[in-house]
DNA sequence: CATATGTCCTGAGAGC
DNA sequence: TGCTCTCAGGACATAT
């Protein structure tokens, strides 16, 4: 769901937000329940009304608005949250419209559950909240020493540990079993066993199907949650290895039949035959 | 300290 | 058909 790859499409989505003088911020009723939004809506409000977009990044997997106040708007999609422009796919979902007195827009935070989360965050809070204590290299930055260095003392093993947002950012559930597949390292692989030689190729992995997965504007599963801001699905669940395809031939090595397994409360896809396992 | 588990939320799909 | 149940997994809080 939004991982790395989806949220940067979504950044690249909205890009045309920045430079943009916000003219209303609105939180729309909804029989759902709200996501947490914070501060409360009045103060958020007139906090951000008048206000300009000065950037749109990504930080890890939270899109981050900066206005021109050195505050910034954070957005956490979660499982199933998405930004769109203009046009939502329907409007029980829709959380948040930041409206613009010209250029584009409406941008409307949109979440079909509620886990997604919205806050205002000074900069001290930002560097806080998402700093290098929160959180770890960005996933398509850091080189294969860092990633090593950071992980290779621990005991955990390495699929639950490639979701660890302290120790690397921006991956998360799908791609760390296509990661995997990837190099021929069973998930349960206790990172302390890994020699360099793997943590190197890790680390190209990585960036590999980081960069594929933003090609294709991301994994739309079965569930259709995820779309891009235009309201598309990704392409890239085609091009998934083994993620989903449990039961299903390999197709890597055309004989082993990708197993899923349960590690962390979270499923894991991987075959048996490419990723032999030291455990 | 490191690691493991529980919690939040809604809708899809399974099973009866 | 229509109900109940389980599952999906982001990040963080709490427990071991």
């Amino acid at each position: 769901m939004p991982e790395l790859p989806e949220v940067e499409t979504m950044c690249r989505g909205i890009a045309a937000v920045a430079g943009r003088r916000i003219h209303a911020l609105r939180f729309p009723k909804s029989p759902l329940r709200s996501i947490p939004i914070s501060p409360r809506p009045a103060l958020f409000r007139r906090r951000v009304e008048g206000r300009s977009i000065t950037a749109v990044r990504r930080v890890g997997k939270r899109v981050v608005l900066d206005l021109d106040s050195s505050a910034a708007i954070v957005f956490e999609p979660r499982m199933s949250g998405r930004v769109h422009l203009a046009c939502p796919p329907d409007a029980e979902h829709v959380r948040a419209v930041l409206e613009f007195a010209d250029g584009p827009g409406p941008l409307i935070f949109w979440s079909m559950r509620g886990l997604s989360t919205l806050c205002l965050l000074t900069a001290r809070e930002l560097a806080q909240r998402l700093g290098p204590d929160r959180l770890g290299p960005d996933a398509l930055r850091i080189g294969a020493d860092a990633l090593r260095a950071r992980l290779q003392a621990s005991r955990r093993a390495i699929k639950v540990a490639l979701l660890d947002q302290r120790a690397v950012a921006g991956i998360g559930n799908i791609y760390a079993s296509e990661i995997l597949h990837r190099i021929g390292v069973h998930p349960e692989t206790s990172c302390d066993r890994l020699s360099p030689r793997q943590w190197k190729r890790m680390q190209a992995a990585t960036v590999g199907v980081l960069s594929e997965a933003i090609a294709a504007q991301g994994s739309t599963l079965r569930d259709g949650r995820y779309r891009t801001t235009r309201g598309e699905p990704g392409r890239f669940q085609d091009k998934h290895r083994v993620y989903g395809r449990a039961g299903l031939k390999c197709l890597q090595c055309g004989r082993g039949r990708i197993r899923k397994i349960v590690q962390a409360q979270r499923s894991t896809y991987y075959c048996p035959i490419c990723q032999r396992g030291a455990r």
